[in-house]
DNA sequence: CCCCAGGCACAGC
DNA sequence: GCTGTGCATGGG
């Protein structure tokens, strides 16, 4: 599969994959998961990368994106140029939209050691618990804290029908948001990560402390409407993309002592 | 003991 | 509509 990735920028950006896939070697160019009773592997090496998960992973990442077309579109000025440049090969991933609301549910005011720690006690074989499960489980020994409450809840009305997750696919990206944000615990953040990560909306920009921090210092916008509109107007239906190339360079720089507030 | 974390709900303007 | 505040808990 001569697929063009930097594995390992694109299984450890923050995204579900982070979560439940786990690094096997020390440079990262390969990555492993338990799916069900399967052990699946995905190695990167020079002509793409090889693996026996087959379409499930050609699905994860996304093999029908061309990187080029996407870095010739969004490479609109000086940072997005470094970004690219740093992260080159990060793909977005498409994962399964419950699980994918599960993984953001537990990120709220977290950090992504913990939220690998929570997805992974809500699963078993490597994979996310069910919503009925979910609602049927006691969850207090997984100290989720306030989220948890959200996610029982959330767990509980898609269970019982009253929230139709899937039913989200046909809607156009605005009106997936509202319905999603009607749901306890997902607020505009958490809703486009959804849409991003679960849906494959590119158009989601979703924008946490360090986007938000990314925008402020390098684009000179403060407030969360205008980040929003900013991005739509630059970067539109590629707006994620752009999202996860400036979140992974605003984490980056902090790693590298800058300090870019 | 401190601060921070891929925010949200709610109150008060 | 915008802004401030409390929130449970682990990681560093």
């Amino acid at each position: 599969m001569g697929l063009f990735v930097d594995l390992r920028h694109t299984m450890e950006s923050g995204q579900p994959p982070h979560f439940l896939w786990t690094r096997v070697d020390a440079e990262g160019k390969a990555f492993s998961r338990r799916l069900g009773e399967r052990e699946i592997v995905v190695a990167q090496n020079a002509g793409g990368i090889k693996t026996n998960g087959g379409r499930h992973v050609n699905e994860l990442l996304r093999e029908g994106d061309d990187l080029q077309k996407i870095y010739a579109a969004i490479d609109t000025d000086g940072t997005m140029t470094a970004a690219i440049s740093r992260f080159r090969g990060m793909r977005l991933t498409k994962n399964g939209e419950w699980e994918t609301l599960v993984s953001y549910l537990c990120s709220q005011n977290s950090n992504i050691k913990r939220i690998r720690n929570n997805v992974r006690q809500l699963s078993r074989n490597g994979v996310v618990l069910g919503p009925e499960q979910i609602a049927g489980t006691d969850l207090r020994k997984i100290s989720l804290g306030y989220r948890e409450e959200y996610l029982r809840q959330t767990a509980r009305l898609v269970a019982q029908g009253e929230f139709d997750l899937l039913g989200l696919r046909g809607l156009e990206y605005e009106e997936a948001r509202r319905e999603l944000q009607s749901l306890p615990g997902v607020g505009t953040k958490v809703a486009d990560c959804v849409l991003l990560y679960g849906f494959g909306k590119l158009e989601a920009f979703p924008c946490d402390v360090w986007v938000g921090r990314a925008m402020r210092a390098w684009y000179g916008l403060r407030t969360r409407k205008q980040i929003a509109d900013f991005a739509a107007e630059r970067w539109g239906e590629l707006a994620g993309y752009a999202q996860q190339y400036l979140f992974m360079l605003a984490r980056g720089e902090l790693a590298a002592g800058n300090k870019i507030i």
